[in-house]
DNA sequence: AATGAATGAGAATTCATTCAT
DNA sequence: AATGAATGAATTCTCATTCAT
């Protein structure tokens, strides 16, 4: 009767886990209530408690698990060798990873977005791989004098990233007015390497201040 | 104890506001406890709903009062006529109120940050005079032909604000490491004006992709 | 400057027992708001305090001035001498003196229908003279034979004065549906008097049961 | 605690009612505490919140449950098809209630003599089924020309049952001087049926004031 | 393993009362 | 005498967590 598999244990969890990153990506963590949770995943209060010690801890495995997604996907991506094309690619399978898991998307990128030292530990931790795609399509740029060399790249690949959960999150809290997400991965790149000046505005390198 | 003057009654809704910027950025708006606010502040729970009529009306008061500090230090601010150096005098200015009233600042960013769009609405329109600010530097910059004039000037200054947001997390979120505040504002107008695009790398302007 | 006569004193208490009168009409002693009695006075709730130690004295008060009324108006009544004639008489004065003073009056009734056996003193005791009225009324309608002398006169009277208030109040709940107010004598004096048993259909005398 | 039996959760819901019905008796509504009530039944503040959502509620399904047991009882009474009896019937069967609950029929009592626009619709909504037997008393009585017809008989229901709480009031205000409970049912149905007037005393027919 | 009733600390908010001015 | 800011006890209601079944 009881006996239940590892498999049916893990089919649970993973029950749990979509219940609640729904959840805490609509009300956050100290708006969203357990019981609403557990019933959304189709179980009693109760047995959430027995997959998970606390709220809290639920919400970190939430964390984890959307990274642990995030990171799988971005390995699979393969791309051309320009920078632009590379950090296109970059974005446009974030945005893909996204749309498919946006739950668990927002849930991260608003985790990201809260900057607690503690948090950034876990963000940065588990969304690692993908900052290191970036860092390398940067470093490979600077080579070929597409990216400026005055910049480490590993900060240069952190306001990418940046960049990328900002636009999100004006779309979120827009409620979609603006930006649409198709248009995140160009605007994002654009913004990151061309900036908003106009041509030829641009000081000469070096020049202080 | 009646008959307060105009100005001790300031002074208490001073110190509330104050002990609340403390306590919001500290734990957020749900965390926050009025008590612990309204005790921090040196006065007893009822007063402070003498001054504000709910938890939410005190937030969205710390928030104004945060952006109004900031809008009214930036506009002390004198700047030669360059795009450039209006754009760094705005986020100097920022940064000073920031280092000033890193509380009311912090609440202020991660409400922004939090891209609920009820926050949003909030947010907005408490920065709102900030974000004008800045929009009407940009939009004389396009005029001077300093700012590139195919995105609409409102977009940018969104993304100009959010860069600062931005660096500013991550500086507490990485508990200082990188950025330190000091390079904040030249950080945010080169990423905001230049890009990440080595010279020469921009392409033509209207080429896609 | 100060030096306040006694006439204004009276003055001040008039115009807050007056306020008083509505708002406990209104709410009740629990729901009414000594803020909100002192403004609609005129005076801020110290003031109310310097007249009145508490919000149940005021409330004491209100009911003090209201049963003080309704005594000395029925003193002044005048009527013709039938049974009948005379409970509609009186039932009509206490009418008027319902509608000039309906405020004082809804406390009084609702008070007396509250059935405690504090307010149950002290409204009898102040509504005693137009409770002897009634009596007297009926003892003579005894002795003329128009009314039943199987029962003591001073218990008909108290169901008397019982089934005004129970119309009243039937007509506040009711919002006015039913009864209306200007029916209400003629409804008490008919139920009180006749009863709804059919023409003929009354027991004989003594029977028991 | 789970799985608990239906019959034990209404064991609990029962506990939380007698408990309710008491303190709402003592202290009405507004005094009552949610508190004192839970304590005062054996469980703590949120269990009462398990079974009622509101303080309001709870008082609602104080009121039902007394009128709900009232109907009941007297459903089980049987009579002599007159309608005198059959109001006599329905007095004791509610006075029977009466002494056996006392405490929810002082609550179903103040509450219907409270007079309040919202007390009313809630008290006569729950007093339905109590009400509504008296009236189809009363219309049978219509028929056999036992009740005067000139009179909607809804109309004359609403009085009995006045009556009746007019009559337990007066008993509880006097502090059982007068009347006695006893004597309640017989003086309630003659009142109603006879009135006060002497033997052929009453006007005839159609004869106006 | 799943349940869901019970719990009780904690939250926001109200408001009668006090008292310095 | 009038004021009204300050107070803090009290109230209703929520909800994460526990644990007997």
């Amino acid at each position: 009767m009881a006996r239940i598999t590892a498999t049916q244990k893990l089919e649970v969890r993973r029950k749990l886990l979509e219940a609640a990153a729904q959840h805490f990506s609509e009300a956050g963590l100290d708006r969203a209530s357990v019981d609403a949770i557990s019933v959304a995943a189709g179980f009693a209060k109760g047995t959430l408690y027995n997959y998970f010690p606390s709220k809290q801890a639920l919400f970190g495995a939430v964390i984890e698990e959307a990274s642990r997604r995030a990171a799988e996907r971005y390995r699979e991506v393969e791309v051309e060798e320009t920078t632009r094309a590379h950090l296109l690619a970059l974005a446009r399978a974030d945005l893909e990873v996204m749309r498919e898991e946006e739950d668990f998307m927002k849930v991260l990128v608003r985790e990201a977005m809260s900057f607690r030292p503690e948090s950034y530990a876990l963000v940065t931790q588990h969304l690692g791989p993908y900052v290191l795609e970036v860092e390398a399509a940067l470093a490979r740029g600077v080579e070929r004098g597409e990216i400026r060399g005055d910049r480490p790249t590993p900060q240069l690949a952190l306001l990418f990233v940046g960049l990328l959960g900002l636009m999100y999150g004006q779309h979120w809290g827009s409620a979609g007015a603006w930006p649409a997400l198709d248009e995140v991965p160009e605007l994002v790149v654009t913004s990151f390497l061309d900036g908003a000046g106009a041509e030829g505005s641009r000081p000469a390198k070096g020049t202080k201040r």
